[in-house]
DNA sequence: TTGAAAGCGCTAACAA
DNA sequence: TTGTTAGCGCTTTCAA
């Protein structure tokens, strides 16, 4: 590896000069000596040291992507279709402007924080954060972060003096649409499926739960399709939950995977989607369009998502404020083959 | 951020002691001045600042991961199933390890080659490296390199002189196997739809070929099902393979998504699968598990596959020499529902 | 337009 | 057992 000083050294100028044109701070630099560095540059191939750079300059050029992980998950997280078709968007946006993505998963926030503040990262994107989570990292880390999907009181938020935004879609009225369509086609016996009780999925259970409400259909805490999603326990689980589907005319699922799982442990039983049963999912990732009978979901432009957030935070490592601290993406029902029309 | 040197002040002691204490050097500094820094460090919530470690050190902690794209594909890669299913695996034990994985994504070699460069990767995972790529990658890079599913001959091999493997899989015989099943139930019209013709796709294919020829079938180039697979082609297309399925009994696919979009395709045109057309897809990746009918394939351990990779890099990082240079996975047909007996 | 030199935070060889 | 110090390769201020 051929250092600055050593190339100086060989064209008899100083390291200054050689910096100053690898910077292309010309004007600084005559004409001639900048072809003459350059071309010797180009002769030995020179490539910076990185740590070296980031440590006089100060700043890392990363761009860390943090997504907190529930370890024992069925799933590695960079399989989930939602994650892989996200992160891809904002890979794509990173390498082009010529930063690097370092991906932290972890499922304690702490050990994230303090792997951040070593890499120096010059901003961060947050994932699925809890609301004081959120304002944690913000507190230490003090750069620039967007959140995505993260459910955050607007008295939190107001806590992040600004380079700070949050990305998020219409979860609660996604699920209302779909629910609601779900009873305009003739269903009332509503199944909702997840496996959590936190954030997003909550907040889609809001909207399901008024989208019932509004028909003025009951809700019992049984219309919970509570999924264990372990490694151990997924499989048998689905199958639970598909042998509670047949007292069900629909099933909301909280994601496309669920929402194919589920088909595919009903069909094993006989249960025929959606002639038996309807189900819808959300995402409109790549397994709903996949699935035999195709998903009829919630759509929202993922890979669109992704790009937004890192392109709002690229804009905030420039210095320069966003205009809102909270966007709000419009999700759209698709329309496809899993919802049977009963009346 | 406070630092060593302010830690050191503080606690008048000297850096070195500090540092000791920090890498767990004990033996070098007693144990009541070792409770005293680490208290204070607990106490300030020390954090190393990497770049100025890596650069002192002169190793970097990060695992590059290269992967080759190609940049008008209608998926982003990491969206691929097989990808992020093996990526789950490498990152899990990278992370346990206590390293860093950086993602090196590029369709140009000497891009890629200058970015290891740069941050001085300690160790790198090349993905389906053509031959001379990764002979190059080596040449230049010289530190631990773990190819997966790169074809390379035994003359190139032998001159990585160490710290270098091959993770690869019986792609012949595995395609071999699932040919044979075809021609066995009855199949003799039988096409292999693939988008490139290089590296793995193009071994399986000989796979394909030597099955045919074995039963006495004949081959046409029009039975090569070749898929074009960029953004704005890929959906005609896959129309164009599903209407020229029709003149055929079955279908071999090189992945289990093209397997799945084929049936898909076909679906929609009124071919039922596998009563009209025999699928068969490969890797057993999640969408051939999803697929309504599931899709017969062959299986391979992807996430072992990347742990394995791994493994074998960090022992070649730790200095310790592989035992052999290649390693060739064997895959399994897993019958599932995508092919019809047909006699 | 060019150069000298300090310093980014850490490691490690060497000295005490 | 502890401390001094010379770098690691680069950026940047300030002087020439």
């Amino acid at each position: 590896m051929v250092t600055i000083k050593e190339i100086a050294r060989h064209l008899n100028m100083s390291t200054t000069t050689v910096s100053n044109v690898i910077h292309g701070k010309t004007g600084e630099v005559s004409p001639e000596t900048q072809q003459k560095v350059r071309n010797y540059l180009e002769e030995v191939g020179y490539v910076p040291n990185i740590n070296a750079r980031n440590l006089a300059a100060n700043h890392s050029n990363i761009i860390g992507v943090v997504i907190k992980t529930r370890e024992d998950h069925y799933m590695h997280i960079l399989s989930e279709p939602f994650v892989s078709e996200i992160l891809g968007g904002i890979e794509e946006v990173v390498r082009k402007t010529g930063y690097y993505m370092m991906l932290y998963i972890s499922d304690d926030m702490a050990d994230i924080l303090d792997k951040v503040a070593a890499w120096n990262t010059d901003g961060l994107l947050l994932f699925w954060m809890l609301d004081d989570d959120a304002l944690r990292v913000y507190k230490r880390f003090r750069k620039p972060v967007v959140c995505v999907d993260t459910y955050i009181s607007e008295e939190t938020r107001s806590q992040f003096e600004n380079s700070f935004v949050n990305i998020g879609l219409e979860d609660e009225a996604g699920t209302y649409e779909a629910v609601s369509y779900l009873i305009k086609t003739g269903h009332r016996k509503i199944g909702f499926l997840s496996d959590n009780h936190e954030g997003v999925d909550l907040v889609r259970f809001k909207g399901y739960r008024r989208a019932l409400a509004d028909a003025g259909i009951g809700y019992s805490s049984k219309d919970f399709f509570e999924l264990r999603s372990t490694k151990e326990e997924i499989e048998q689980s689905m199958k639970k939950m598909a042998e509670k589907a047949k007292k069900y005319e629909a099933v909301f699922c909280c994601s496309d995977v669920y929402a194919s799982m589920l088909i595919n442990a009903c069909e094993r039983k006989g249960i025929l989607v959606p002639d038996d049963l309807s189900v819808v999912g959300f995402d409109d990732t790549f397994p709903s369009r996949l699935s035999r009978p195709s998903i009829t979901t919630i759509h929202q432009d993922i890979t669109g998502k992704g790009r937004l957030a890192i392109e709002l935070l690229f804009k905030m490592i420039r210095g320069e404020k966003p205009e809102t601290d909270q966007i709000i993406m419009k999700p759209e029902l698709l329309i496809r083959e899993s919802v049977k029309k009963r009346k």
